[in-house]
DNA sequence: GATGAATGAGAGTTCATTCAT
DNA sequence: TATGAATGAACTCTCATTCAT
């Protein structure tokens, strides 16, 4: 218990700072004391700042293909897969909104996160979000004149938009909010922004 | 002449180093070095890392802003202006790849730039690309109905997510990619990526 | 102990390098070799080269305060007053000349050091010997047509200038040559220089 | 003309900068930029740093030996000598006010100054200085019993405790003020500050 | 005479990491 | 488990000085 506890709180204050700092700029001193621990005890449990960083990234990614793993594999509308893959964001940066500050900040476009392995984690990413893609245009709700590619640029796209200007606005997420911003994407995504036809 | 030459060899070496290691892990000296000059000569032109990456950075946010005046002021119709603004970013990325590389990778997202006054450029930028989407609604082109904040979003992260996609992966972009990839964007924003009635 | 020991070590070489070079020409890597450390250990207790010279310096404004303060409110005769602050000076530069030699190098006329608070410093030790000088003309010791403030420039400025004619030469002070340099410090000011009638 | 314009302004300038920072923080190019002159001329004259700053010292110590040998080469009273010893400096201060703060800041104290041949600069002032004391004794005005070493260090003292005060201050010193000091240093150290018998 | 581009040794400072206790 | 003293590589930045023009 008392273990898991400082871990934990370890893990949380190193998410405030990454998220306030940025990787580069955080220092093991402040985790350490925003953990109310000694810095000694970070490196006891964690090994090293990349260490300790690569751990809370990969929490992301675990839960984002554990997302798209099952979003794949179920029977859903393909449009309610849609529905749950832009909720999944959504729901995240009410839930963890450190997590997805970090995500946004220090990974999804960090050159510094890239050198490492971190293309292949997206590329991963976009590999499942293209074969459910592939699967709408194959039940016939998407136009398969269109790559998958680039389908998927465009979906992922407006989400991540859509979450990095509240990140960096920090804004709140309300129930309301978040309903318009998921019908709005599924909208354009899938029928586009010009007018209706009366 | 010989004074312009070297402070854009080091402007140049600048973009370089900034792209392969980020802000935080360029060292003056690798840029010096990537320069051909003394690292005292970048500080007596520049004064320091930062002014210099604010330089560079500025370079792209004033070629933006231009470009997105010009396109509000023009009296092109809406949907060439749409293909404009892509243009521009696909432009960019085959010209100045080192620049698009930043601006991707140290900019749009970087907790690091956000903590100074970047907020406020992409609030300007968005500002602008929205007073262009009312003006598309305004003309009967596009949905009155979603907000031009939302427009805004899904456009933009659209074309921002190509971009990354390519600098991350370093891609080379040819003239027919550059078209597909306008002509997909511009589709599923405006028709949506649904399945085409027959 | 340990800990102490090394903090202490560090004062000791920092006070030795401070004299030897004077604040701006002392390295911190000068004082950490002399003081057996590592330059980090000097960072990890005082933070930067200002804090520990201040650190310095204040230690001997604090004893120079506290001794003023207990002759002003001492109810010893006025005479045993200007005795006692003069041995004070003569008495540091016994115990504590690296301190004393900093306090004339580089306090007491420095440039450097006045730019910062260090004049306030001087005004209130010349206010409390002022105070004192007031009390002498009070109790009918002293002219009371001289100012207080020309009293106390003449007064303080002799023992300065013997303290530095001594830390300037590296003088040794024996108890002989302190007694003879308070009784003729005294006896001038209190009965002048002239020649004695018979 | 031109040309001792040039050095004029240069060594106007250096007089400020030394004055405002000291030797160790003024930069050549602050001298240079003061002047109106590129640094590269402020080498061209001078040749370095030390050897502007030691030229200007030099005008002070070749003034104040000047001064010293008239007054003791002088036929006049001597009390005469000494008010105009006194009156050098305060004339000094009056009309090179940068002069006498640069001798009070960087010069009559400063350990870095003492590193080079500047201790004997002083033995030298303090010499002459003495041999006037001993005339005095020898002409029957001042008390034989009272070194002159100690002589010199009250008189001089004093003085520069006066001088100080107002450079640091950076005080206006007016006739009046000045005439006053004069009588109040003469005084105390003629007849001492001992209260006056009816 | 006059300029300022160009150099690079050198200094302060940071901070991840190790390790004795 | 837990601490924080201790280390030193690495980095930014300064500035006196040189020298081609």
């Amino acid at each position: 218990m008392a273990k898991n506890d400082k871990q934990e709180m370890i893990i949380d204050a190193a998410l405030e700072v990454f998220r306030d700092k940025g990787y580069a700029n955080a220092r093991m001193a402040d985790i350490a004391r925003r953990a109310g621990v000694s810095y000694g005890l970070v490196y006891h449990y964690f090994g090293s700042k990349e260490v300790l960083f690569d751990l809370i990234v990969e929490t992301w990614w675990s839960d984002l293909y554990s997302m798209m793993e099952r979003e794949k594999a179920s029977t859903a509308q393909f449009r309610e897969k849609l529905v749950n893959i832009i909720q999944f964001f959504l729901d995240t940066y009410v839930k963890r909104p450190n997590l997805m500050s970090i995500f946004v900040s220090e990974v999804c476009r960090s050159s510094v996160y890239h050198t490492k392995e971190g293309l292949s984690k997206f590329l991963k990413f976009f590999s499942l979000c293209e074969e459910i893609m592939v699967e709408g245009q194959e039940k016939g709700f998407l136009n398969r004149e269109i790559s998958p590619h680039h389908l998927t640029y465009i979906f992922y796209g407006a989400i991540e938009t859509f979450i990095s200007v509240m990140v960096l606005g920090r804004e709140p997420l309300t129930r309301k909010r978040q309903e318009r911003a998921t019908s709005a994407i599924l909208q354009v995504f899938i029928d586009g922004a010009k007018a209706q036809a009366k």
